[in-house]
DNA sequence: AACGCTTATCAC
DNA sequence: TGATAAGCGTTC
């Protein structure tokens, strides 16, 4: 017999099946979507086992499989076709589909060891006198210590690691017992809290539970009480022998939602999120694939857990942008999510108090059964204002304004907290010679360096370039290089001298390290802060009960992102942003400061009507064939080489042009909104479609015509 | 991706 | 003429 192994290099040109002799010691135990390790050519690699067939091919000489790797480990046949299908659709390798279904541990690719935990206890020897060994070597005390703490019961081994210990063991007098443990993963636990269901609530699980609709949009707003629906209905599918799976955006997997859901499920749930490490994963995965686990909460790649009989998906927050990954596979957690809904018959609930409009919009068209909830939990008085920051530059207000800063204070000396929200990490946002204008760009890259005062240093945000910081400007050669522009840490050290205050700051610098995200969090609501400063990370799923205010300091920067979703991801982040206050008993406060004070975004974010902001953006989209009237393919012509990267782009142009007819419109190529990213050129094409079959078709070949050294990025439905 | 094999390039 | 670099094609 032969097996089709798809060998583990994610490289295009060896995207194919080899065929590999089975040997019948290896063929009793060889399952389809078996890891096996095989020779290729100089080397040995591993690879999946595709096919199991017997079409022997006269002209090639066959090599044999060496070994399977894990006998209990195998892509089900659900997992391996839903690989086959996203490499189709997504035009990406297919190992590279595969190999992100799994944690690091089962890849090749990661070499460093993630072994299995194991555990040793001793246990005496039944066979042994005891009594009679002790007697007989008195003067060893040490042995005669341990010899006695085992007549009572077993001991780990690590417990009583000695000189003494390894004679008894070599003298088969003790014996070892070693089993494999799972990591296991920390929770905190609740005083268990009896979730009593609100009539709004109610009815919305009933809705979920009696309708014979599959598929959800669960348009609850912020503090209306979406996760104890999810709950109630995870306990449902759990009584009819079913599993699910929850996703969440990794910020909001914070260990306040993780234990809610171990505290009411207990050991069924298996948790996947940044913070554990690889070998906790690993663990996690293989209870799984034990069938311990009906549950599983995790980020994006926690779609692909291999559950079987699932009954339920719920994707919370699922407006966010993290579900799509970023590099290869490009793929869409939603998406995958009702493809595996489909195969498992499972119903699967989107959830969100600003879902997209992509969403909103299949909601309306009965693509997804709506469903609402209208009336919020525990939830007092938020008033709303905006602030026109051009009348307070008049004021030479530049940052916070009188209002701004009125209602800081006012907290302050309630002994109230307070949120500043800016989008910008960093001290300064620029850095400009005063002298002859130079502005100091990357390198690499076509983007101006970032000042960071903690580090001394001025930082590329994009390829992670660094240099010291300098004053001399490195054109004109005079000391005048200025600092412009507004970060979050300077920001930070600006309330903290203007309030005399204690002020936190949480952006991706203070969060790098493992856990970092949790202690902030912690620290802020234990009141040793009053300001808390941060990036979009805080518009999220924090609750501080002693939160009366938010300012937003600068709305713009997040509206004038030359992105066709700029205004939905502004609207999105005022709306969360401002559900960080008035959940508890305070009386909330939220203070929008903007250049742009009549656009119709924050004209529907101070009165909460999403419904308002969706007809006015649909319209927009409409007009200008965007989605969801369109979907979008973005490809990105990347070359180390401007006149390589130009000249295929033009190409590729004119290809699509002859190729996909004339319902596609076609826009580019035009220079990337990053035009030089680490050291490489870029050019964009858009294309605007509504079947994708076509498209599909013709981008597939593009990587045919073009230059070899010439990378092409496919982005298809972005 | 990684390796071996073929072909181009250059100093002498 | 050899030695090294660059390009190319193969991997069951």
């Amino acid at each position: 017999m032969l097996a089709s192994v798809l060998v583990e290099y994610p490289v295009s040109s060896i995207n194919k099946y080899f065929d590999y002799i089975i040997a019948d010691d290896v063929l009793k135990d060889l399952k389809v979507g078996h890891k096996v390790i095989v020779p290729f050519a100089t080397k040995e690699v591993e690879g999946f086992v595709i096919k199991i067939h017997n079409n022997i091919d006269k002209n090639i000489s066959y090599k044999k499989i060496v070994k399977i790797v894990e006998k209990d480990f195998y892509l089900n046949e659900e997992l391996l076709n839903l690989g086959k299908n996203m490499s189709d659709t997504l035009i990406c390798n297919l190992i590279s589909c595969y190999q992100v279904m799994l944690p690091k541990a089962l890849k090749a690719s990661f070499k460093t060891n993630i072994n299995r935990k194991y555990e040793t206890t001793l246990s005496l020897n039944k066979n042994v006198n005891i009594d009679e060994y002790i007697i007989n070597n008195k003067r060893n005390k040490k042995e005669i210590e341990i010899l006695n703490l085992l007549k009572e019961r077993e001991y780990l081994k690590s417990k009583l690691y000695s000189q003494s210990l390894r004679n008894l063991i070599t003298k088969k007098i003790v014996i070892e017992n070693k089993y494999e443990i799972n990591r296991e993963v920390l929770y905190e636990e609740e005083k268990s809290k009896n979730i009593i269901l609100t009539s709004d609530q109610k009815n919305a699980y009933n809705e979920i539970i009696n309708s014979r609709d599959m598929k959800f949009l669960l348009h609850g707003v912020t503090g209306s009480g979406k996760t104890e629906v999810y709950i109630e209905l995870i306990k449902s599918i759990i009584k009819s022998k079913k599993t699910s799976i929850v996703l969440v955006p990794e910020i909001s997997l914070t260990p306040q939602i993780v234990s809610r859901f171990k505290n009411v499920f207990g050991a069924k749930v298996a948790v996947f999120h940044s913070a554990l490490s690889e070998g906790e994963k690993y663990d996690e995965y293989r209870r799984i694939l034990k069938g311990e686990v009906s549950l599983v909460v995790g980020a994006r790649s926690a779609i692909f857990v291999p559950l079987n009989n699932i009954g339920l998906i719920v994707i919370d927050e699922c407006q966010s942008s993290t579900y799509k990954q970023e590099n290869n596979p490009k793929y869409n957690a939603i998406d995958i999510a009702f493809k595996r809904g489909e195969y498992n018959n499972a119903k699967v609930v989107l959830g969100s108090a600003t879902p997209s409009l992509e969403q909103f919009a299949r909601a309306k068209k009965n693509v997804f059964h709506l469903v609402s909830l209208k009336s919020r939990i525990n939830f007092s008085n938020t008033t709303y204002e905006i602030v026109n920051m051009e009348k307070e530059v008049k004021k030479r207000n530049y940052i916070i304004s009188e209002k701004l800063d009125f209602e800081i204070k006012s907290a302050l000396m309630r002994k109230e907290q307070v949120i500043l929200l800016l989008n910008r990490r960093g001290f300064s946002t620029f850095l400009s010679c005063t002298n002859c204008g130079y502005v100091y760009t990357c390198p690499n890259c076509d983007i101006s360096l970032i000042y960071h005062k903690s580090s001394n240093s001025y930082s590329c945000h994009y390829c992670g370039y660094r240099t010291t910081k300098t004053n001399i400007c490195p054109k004109c050669n005079e000391e005048s290089i200025k600092d412009l522009g507004l970060g979050t840490e300077k920001l930070e050290s600006l309330v903290e001298k203007k309030y005399n205050t204690k002020v936190l700051r949480m952006d991706a610098d203070t969060t790098s390290t493992k856990n970092a995200h949790q202690k902030l969090i912690k620290e802020f609501s234990s009141g040793n802060y009053n300001i808390l400063v941060g990036t979009q990370m805080i518009s999220k799923g924090l609750n501080f009960e002693n939160v009366s205010l938010v300012g937003i300091i600068n709305s713009d920067a997040s509206l004038s992102i030359p992105d066709f979703r700029s205004s939905e991801r502004t609207y999105e982040l005022l709306s969360q942003t401002s559900g960080r206050v008035g959940r508890f008993d305070l009386n909330g406060k939220v203070i929008i400061q903007t250049y742009n004070h009549d656009n119709y975004v924050y004209k529907a974010v101070i009165q909460n009507d999403f419904e308002q902001f969706y007809n006015y953006e649909m319209d927009i989209r409409k007009r200008l064939n965007y989605p969801p009237y369109y979907y979008i393919c973005l490809l990105t012509i990347i070359s180390s080489s401007y006149e390589k990267a130009r000249d295929e782009a033009n190409k590729v142009r004119k290809y699509l042009d002859k190729n996909l007819n004339k319902d596609h419109i076609i826009l580019g190529p035009s220079i990337a909104s990053i035009f030089k990213l680490k050291n490489k050129y870029r050019f964009n094409i858009m294309i605007k479609y509504k079947k994708s079959d076509e498209v599909i078709k013709v981008v597939k070949e593009i990587n045919s015509i073009i230059l070899k050294d010439v990378i092409i990025d496919i982005n298809i439905n972005i």
